[in-house]
DNA sequence: AAAAATAATTAAAACGTTTCGATATTCAAG
DNA sequence: CTTGAATATCGAAACGTTTTAATTATTTTT
């Protein structure tokens, strides 16, 4: 059949520990048996068996990567690409990576099987996790947790973030630039995380631009962060007769109900108002006029994880805080 | 720490192979000891070690998943839903799957390392996969293919293939209900073979009405499949004057793409044109009007590929032929 | 030149299962 | 009863690595 470690062994003139060592870049070896061995390695096509090398090393080589079920199927593949970037970087360090998605009310019988198993060496934990899920995990196992899009309200814990503060920032600040002065803050849900962070970068933006914030452009009392309410809250914006020239969106789903009603109502985007949004969804590229929004870069958020995931599995140390990703300007139609 | 098999035995009072003979469901035990062995399972909490069995077994427990990266980044989550409804049945089976993607242009350098490390016991092979790694795998490897939504040239395979043909019949009668007669069919690439079912599929459709097929009607020299192609090809249609009331567009880019025309030309979607596109991607639902379409359950395509690729597995046999998965129509306001 | 320290290599145990063949027990048929 | 088959259980080998400690070879120090 195919070859394993001792033939390997036998091949090069070497005992069988010799070529483990070679195998896992050990110390103390000559650069002649390295070369035997190497040589050996390739001639045989060898490539030791996964899971005899777990079962010795009690290293699974796999990651987990747990996801709650409505976060993954909605449609916008946001998490999609964060998971997408995780196993093209994962891929790089040789490791494998798990995937399950998890109920959003957890129960005992929804745990994950590659914990019970022991089949994986640490977690990324992305979006809205459970607290029971957290809570069995730190219980229960020593292994890494990373946590992506989602900060545990509680405990030590490193989360690889948007940064949103910086992101809405940036987007008023193009608006300044464009020489609007009357801005609008349009949000749903401003309980959200994400959406208070915005709303922060957008009032340190004004003041850093010397405008005083007013409360009559800023809408916050909408339920959700959706499409409609986009909608809702510029026809509510609009009846108070108040002028603005611009609207900065909580997300793109409500600048697009944002331009929903501007349309309705026969207002010029963006020659009488101009929209920021904020994430880049697909559709942003789609509609009439494009959404001129904020990107950030899914695949990298995932890219980061792994990396800092691996660096605590091999190196047995734990890393805490925050790393924020930044988000960069995409300037479309309707700005 | 965690019990093993070996703590399980001795709570049970048997020997190590009684409990394994229990984990697997294997014949000729007593019951009393089936339920000892049992109790102490769960009295222990005890979950066998996956690379321990793994190596044991010689068989890893995990099944490959390799589609090429176009298809995945590309916006439209198609294979992410099959790959998605794959992993949501895998689980079933307590298998996991190890995704990857593969550059289009295959060599040697870019084998699945899972492979190479003989850690699936069986590879679903999604989309339109290069001969190269088809060769490879059938050349080296025994383990059972499972194909999704792509037929490879040649060769026994076994396949999980859309019903197109069903599925565009379906569509056009839709259409031939709803009062139509002269229905146009527009279509790029038509040597894809998707497109060629869709197609037929029209063309029987018309036959059992006893509609004569009639060629100037019939777009298919565009050369893409997408938005623009649909866009062209009305626009070729209006100009040549011909009387059609109803277009049944190769796909929903396509049909999206007709709408733009046809909103241009200040032709009224559904009234004076009604459109049924083919695929029911996420948009479809979001333009104005929206869009009557033909919808296959991507889940389902997965979760088909994991029941025939582990039934595989287990009884070491192999299926050939096609799987047809249905298509159903999805009315909305184009027609 | 001997002793000590270091470098290079190896033997053997360990990891936690499955599985094969052996053994003990029960049952049915002659 | 005796024998042969079927049932139930077990002991031990095997799976392919890593890892620890031991051994041998080499270099450095005194």
């Amino acid at each position: 059949m195919t070859a394993t470690i001792k033939d390997v062994a036998k091949k090069a003139g070497v005992s069988l520990s010799t070529v483990s060592l070679v195998l896992n870049n050990k110390t103390n070896l000559s650069p002649e048996t390295i070369n035997k061995v190497k040589q050996a390695i390739s001639d045989l096509n060898y490539h030791p068996r996964h899971s005899a090398r777990g079962l010795a090393s009690k290293k699974s080589g796999n990651i987990g990567f747990i996801l709650t079920d409505d976060h993954f199927s909605r449609a916008e593949p946001f998490y999609t690409k964060i998971f997408l970037g995780s196993e093209f970087e994962a891929r790089n360090y040789n490791y494998y990576i798990l995937l399950t998605t998890i109920e959003q009310n957890f129960c005992k019988k929804s745990i994950p099987r590659f914990l019970l198993e022991k089949n994986v060496d640490g977690v990324i934990l992305a979006g809205h996790i459970p607290d029971g899920l957290i809570n069995f995990l730190s219980n229960n196992y020593n292994i890494p947790v990373v946590y992506i899009d989602y900060l545990p309200p509680k405990g030590k814990s490193f989360a690889i973030l948007i940064d949103n503060v910086d992101g809405a920032k940036l987007a008023v600040e193009h608006l300044l630039e464009k020489g609007h002065r009357d801005i609008a803050f349009v949000c749903g849900e401003i309980s959200h995380p994400s959406m208070q962070s915005r709303f922060l970068g957008y009032k340190q933006a004004l003041k850093n631009a010397d405008i005083p914030l007013r409360e009559e452009l800023v809408v916050t009392d909408e339920l959700a962060t959706s499409d409609e309410s986009g909608h809702n809250a510029t026809c509510k914006l609009l009846k108070t007769g108040i002028h603005f020239s611009a609207i900065f969106a909580g997300n793109d789903a409500m600048a697009i109900g944002c331009m929903k009603c501007l349309k309705k109502k026969q207002i010029s985007v963006p020659d009488q108002i101009a929209i920021v949004g904020f994430d880049d969804v697909d559709i942003a590229n789609q509609i009439d006029p494009k959404l001129t929004t904020m990107r950030v870069d899914k695949e990298e958020m995932g890219a980061i994880a792994i990396k800092n995931l691996v660096e605590m599995i091999t190196k047995e140390k734990r890393n805490f805080g925050k790393v924020l990703v930044p988000v960069e300007l995409v300037t479309r139609n309707s700005t």
